[in-house]
DNA sequence: GTCTATAAATGGATAGAC
DNA sequence: GTCTATCCATTTATAGAC
């Protein structure tokens, strides 16, 4: 398996440079439509250079992707949500996790390699194993706890995980994949969250005693 | 607002050759990896004719998106859902769904149009409209009856209706999109949408008399 | 390592004959 | 309407000087 290892070069070097060029202009307007060009003169260095760190469009378009898989959000989040009442939890862990997938960022680099997932299935597979994978494999253990405690009664915890981001995302998501309107308030987004957290608590609620 | 008119010409016509080989050529490699040689080539038809008929690589891929939309899935779900407890009724409706959304046509035309949503966002737009959201509609008016029969309690329809789609799509959809493994099983995809239905009708229950 | 300049190929689009 | 042949801009990638 390919790890996404993100190179992250010292911040100032021609490569970071190129880096952040690249990550620009290619999460702004897609692999196809930006030319090395482009990049070597948005970083402000000459296209010989740009060859001399990344061997090709391809190479760089895959660091790139790499370098802004970096960022690990909902880092803190795990431990918080151990110490709060089990409908608590989630709701923290789907608020965060909904404010992250729909900052501009993430949704451009969800864009890009979703666009490009066919001619980079490698891609693609890391940076779902990088990503959302991971998250996965947290939640699944929160709600295998959850569901050891007593406090929720899931019959299959790893559909039960999928169902929980699909419902906090539901519908917003693919809207601003697709460039549908703006993304909406707090307030609205709290909204949803809390309609999905109530579903999933009382549809997976244990029966009473 | 564009809507999105399918020309469909004539089977066997020179238009419909093109739109059928940029159909096949887009929808495989997206729409920045495909030159309009390799259409004209695709098709069996030179150059000046795609560009008498098309003119130019912009229009060309609306005129395929358009025409790829024109099929008009889970069109006879509706009326027998209608007569089933509501319960078999949501089955029925998101099998129907999930065996669409995950059929190879279907999720290339979705990567395409969010690869491209950037760049062409009043087509991501007329896509969602054409696809996506007549589904939607539907569904609403289903989930509104069953809430004034009080098979459903359901306090915010429009938020259900997103949460129900969410639920039988879950991870599967997006693990598609990227490329990641096959299509499950008949059996496996069963699975998913009984345990999505089990959880949004236990968690929109209507209270116990 | 970095630059300027350029090669070699391919891209989208068109002219003009039939 | 359709074809062959071609224009011109742009693209990826490299050569050679500093």
């Amino acid at each position: 398996m390919t790890t996404l290892v993100a190179p992250t070069p010292e911040a100032g070097s021609k490569p970071a440079q190129i880096l952040q060029a690249a990550g620009a202009l290619f999460l702004e307007s897609g692999y196809g439509a930006v030319s090395m060009d482009a990049v070597s003169k948005k970083a402000n260095v000459s296209k010989a250079t740009l060859y001399a760190h990344f061997g090709s469009k391809d190479e760089l378009f895959r660091a790139m992707i790499a370098c802004e898989c970096a960022n690990s959000a909902l880092a803190g989040v795990w431990e918080e949500a151990r110490h709060l009442p089990i409908a608590e939890g989630l709701r923290l862990i789907g608020l965060t996790f909904v404010q992250f997938v729909t900052s501009p960022k993430a949704l451009a680099v969800h864009r890009v390699v979703l666009g490009e997932a066919h001619r980079f299935p490698e891609l693609a597979r890391a940076f779902y194993e990088a990503g959302p994978e991971q998250t996965f494999l947290q939640v699944n253990a929160y709600l295998t706890e959850a569901n050891r405690k007593g406090e929720l009664a899931i019959p299959d915890v790893t559909i039960a995980v999928h169902q929980f981001f699909a419902l906090v995302k539901a519908n917003l998501h693919m809207q601003l994949l697709l460039c549908l309107g703006e993304r909406p308030s707090e307030t609205e987004i709290k909204r949803f969250v809390d309609a999905a957290i109530t579903l999933f608590v009382k549809g997976y609620a244990p029966p009473p005693p």
